[in-house]
DNA sequence: CTGTTAGCGCCTTCAG
DNA sequence: CTGAAGGCGCTAACAG
């Protein structure tokens, strides 16, 4: 029972030399089968693909991303994302990365920034990527950026707030849609309206400011600074920011806060006032997460297209990676701005009278 | 300016033979140093060290992927889980992966167990995972382990209901748990309780509901089956559930949805009679989800151990992979159950008194 | 302790 | 339209 000297191959099916023996052909014509490329004659591909299924073969990932000099995986660099946010992106990132046969590799850093530096040496280099999906707030990170640029490695920014004209990006129009936002509000009637700022190292937390001023402007309406507060983007500085306004001499009708999670810390801290939602006081969030439609009453709230964004990124990687190739006219790079739509539930209504 | 016919290299940067040359050793030593393998003298590997430094040398990952017939890759199968529960355990698996310089793949795969086929096929068969992780309810699809074990890849199932003792698997004591918390909820002095089941497609439904009857049997209570409603884990199955339980002539004090989505829902429920939780109703739930603190008021709920799980399974899965080259010794099967930890918040408290 | 040889499985190039 | 030759970057196995 002499074992043969020849290593033993630990690829569970068979090779392309396997099929290309059971088929009569040299490998290059399975290769050119398989992949699509070139021409062969119909007979002959028919061959191949019997000896494909015959032998039940699968391609070596590893060996064709080492000949063809690309990995057929994306990375997704994140940190730290509200849950909904990053399962709804996933999701249908994935999804659209399986229809072009590419796959998604995670990359998750810490909290810090500084902690990127290992980060990106060691994923970012050693994984080597076809392309990068970055999403918000590190797609705000310069030394990120800057890392991966130095690789030359294509990626797209996620709702970005820094400006880049030479890196895809896939954004909403925060500015619009919270203006979009407030206009309803004063439509429904509300007058005095409080704001809960987001976090102030995310871009989009200025953006949304800046509508819910412009609309108050454009509706001539004056709008006391008392009335926006800060916040973090989580459940707690919502119900904090929340509490400082109903403590106002002058309560608010209704409170804007500009993440689905404050807006759920509004509404507890409405019931620590017992006040009843929407009757006494009207609440709306931004993002419409999952939670906007777990808390009671269900949140109006402005929709952010995520796996819009998600599918978008991944198309727009991939279609700048095949014309990479020629250099010389590789595709400008892309800034698409999705629409965002408002979700009228149940807790905006118009004020109460006295 | 006559191009050398040599092919130009895509990898950015060097490759192993340049910091050979720059070190003036064989590719070998350099290999050995990097992989830590071996014995090299200190002082060339320190020449070695500053050569790859000098070049900035990064490995290629599908060359060594390929020549050592390993991918570094994990693959997680997952199917449309909870936002709080699929992002908990990624960003622990994300972590427990790059320690071990292994990435994590993501597949998710239709919402039926029909789309799986095609899954299975096209991706495990060709992206040669290592490993594989498998969530609930993935983790009971037959077909779909079948599928994984006959290509002999290593796996873990996480919180699997159906028994198997060829696998590793990760569970918590979902029975066990369950008895806990109606234990707690009968020590506020809870008589009747009402308790809104899972979704039957998933295992975890059923155990919980064991371990409530069972708590009322070491309490010697009754249970009225009118008690028990069914619920599909979802926030309006939640809602649903509750309503018909407060709608009984003899409405239960304190009620137990089996998870947070739904307890969510029960709250909502409750607001609906306008009954004040927790003070006329006691409302608990299960897993510790992010939704638990974000609804008002803050859910008592049972914790699962999602991010210890998720380390355990990536640590259980490259044990596994290591000790497999001595096909004679592979490591056993490991069953591991992880505690789960009572969470008071404030949605549980004693009923009120007539 | 270190180097040489020979691939891993696939694909690019070039010749026919 | 098809095949032969050789390389992608790295490492197992075997010498020395």
């Amino acid at each position: 029972m002499a074992r043969s000297r020849r290593r033993v191959s630990w690829q569970s099916g068979a090779t392309i030399k396997d099929v290309a023996r059971e088929a009569g052909v040299s490998s290059m014509t399975v290769s050119r089968v398989l992949n699509k490329v070139g021409s062969v004659r119909d007979e002959t591909r028919e061959r191949v693909m019997a000896a494909v299924k015959a032998l039940d073969y699968k391609p070596n990932f590893s060996a064709r991303s080492l000949a063809k000099a690309r990995s057929f995986q994306l990375g997704l660099f994140y940190d730290n994302p509200s849950a909904g946010y990053i399962s709804e992106f996933l999701t249908s990132a994935v999804r659209a990365c399986r229809e072009q046969r590419y796959h998604l590799v995670l990359e998750n850093c810490g909290a810090t920034e500084d902690d990127w530096a290992d980060a990106i040496e060691n994923n970012l280099a050693e994984a080597n990527y076809d392309g990068i999906i970055i999403l918000p707030p590190v797609s705000d990170f310069t030394g990120v950026i800057n890392a991966i640029e130095a690789r030359g490695i294509p990626y797209v920014r996620i709702a970005p707030t820094l400006e880049s004209t030479s890196a895809h990006s896939i954004t909403i129009n925060d500015e619009q849609a919270a203006q979009q936002m407030t206009a309803a509000m004063i439509a429904e009637g509300h007058r005095r309206i409080g704001f809960i700022k987001g976090h102030p190292d995310h871009g989009a937390s200025e953006a949304r400011l800046r509508g819910f001023m412009a609309a108050h402007e454009e509706a001539k309406l004056e709008l006391d600074s008392e009335l926006m507060v800060q916040g973090y983007f989580s459940y707690r500085s919502g119900l904090e920011g929340a509490e400082s306004l109903l403590n106002l001499d002058a309560r608010p009708t209704a409170i804007f806060a500009s993440n689905d999670d404050m807006a759920a810390g509004a509404l507890a801290a409405a019931h620590r006032f017992r006040m009843n939602v929407p009757d006494e006081l009207s609440v709306v969030g931004f993002d419409d997460t999952p939670l906007a439609r777990a808390v009671w009453p269900a949140l109006t709230t402005m929709r952010q297209p995520i796996a819009d964004m998600a599918e978008s990124a991944v198309e727009v990687l991939i279609q700048s990676l095949s014309s990479k190739r020629t250099e010389a006219d590789r595709v400008p790079p892309q800034h698409r701005i999705l629409p965002c739509e408002l979700i009228e539930r149940e807790s905006l209504v118009p004020p109460a009278r006295d």
